[in-house]
DNA sequence: ATGCACAGGTCCGAAAACGGCGAGTCTTAG
DNA sequence: CTAAGACTCGCCGTTTTCGGACCTGTGCAT
């Protein structure tokens, strides 16, 4: 059987959220947001026993911030509590990731380094890749250190149009 | 990532100069004169962290002895230390080219052969190209074997103007 | 348990590209 | 019949580019 990514997390509700890129899934927990990814995407968490329940506090806010963000807003005035489930070394990279700022950009090994040492740079880029909030989480804005996009869960044309929408010059 | 000419180099001062064929930029050492070349030339260093200081008595020998060679004078009586840095190549031919009295020129055939042998005036060419110091190390009195002018980082046109300058007779 | 595959980066050696040339040919214009 | 250009090719040190080897945490398949 597969493991779904949330094995042993007290989920309490999801809920699908229409975006300009497509349908999203957002999960919660009691504590917070605990999940947020595009329904065709790798690393998928599959089909969840969780109930919906798009009246959830945490998942309306995310809809609140999602709002804000495709209309180019300040989203740093909706505060999310996010609730991030995953090992020491994978939770230090996706708080790392949370200081990149809207239209900025770091390389995966700025992030190793920023973690621990420049050379966990590979272990970064799977942890990355196993973000389990995106977007609010922007791991889209972490690219290669020679400027290539390198990779995105979502699919690279996602992540390119993502950093457009962000104002970011891509060579 | 661009590699500056002077990566590694010790530097303590740098100044411009103005002169009749337009500003240059002189760079010391501790030991001595490491650089002087005009500020619109191919092969620029680009912008340096190193302190303006203008009182560097390297520098101010070296606008001693511009002063000298603008007015025409002897500037054989102004010795000026040199500190330069490159492969053992390029200060072979460097130091070759010290050897070209004022108002005198040399093919870079020549030079090669005076270097190793002449099989090497192509490779010549590029260390002439490369010199760190213009006007003192006389990089402009290398020709081609057929009395062309070849090339000049700072500009044909100013090569020229520095041979006729010194008095050599331009097929 | 063990091994393997990754959304990367650094280091190092090999190979190719690039010039401030020179000599030899060939082509035009006198 | 010269003589000055245009072209080709071999020359060589330097610079840039390219391709492996190695490093590292984690999930998944064996």
């Amino acid at each position: 059987m597969m493991k779904t990514a949330f094995a042993g997390v007290p989920l309490v509700a999801q809920a699908e959220i229409d975006t300009p890129l497509g349908p999203m899934t957002a999960l919660a927990t009691e504590k917070g947001l605990a999940g947020l990814w595009f329904d065709a995407q790798a690393h998928h968490p599959g089909e969840l026993a969780t109930p919906v329940d798009a009246s959830n506090r945490h998942i309306k806010t995310t809809r609140r911030w999602l709002d804000a963000y495709w209309a180019g807003k300040d989203t740093a005035a909706i505060p999310i509590t996010l609730d991030l489930h995953g090992s020491l070394f994978q939770r230090a990279v996706w708080q790392a990731l949370c200081g990149i700022a809207h239209g900025h950009t770091r390389t995966y090994g700025q992030i190793a380094a920023q973690v621990g040492n420049g050379a966990v740079a590979r272990a970064t880029g799977s942890a990355v890749g196993r973000n389990p909030v995106g977007l609010i989480v922007p791991c889209h804005r972490v690219i290669g250190a020679n400027g290539s996009l390198t990779g995105y869960a979502g699919g690279l044309e996602r992540k390119q149009t993502l950093l457009q929408h962000e104002g970011v010059l891509l060579v």
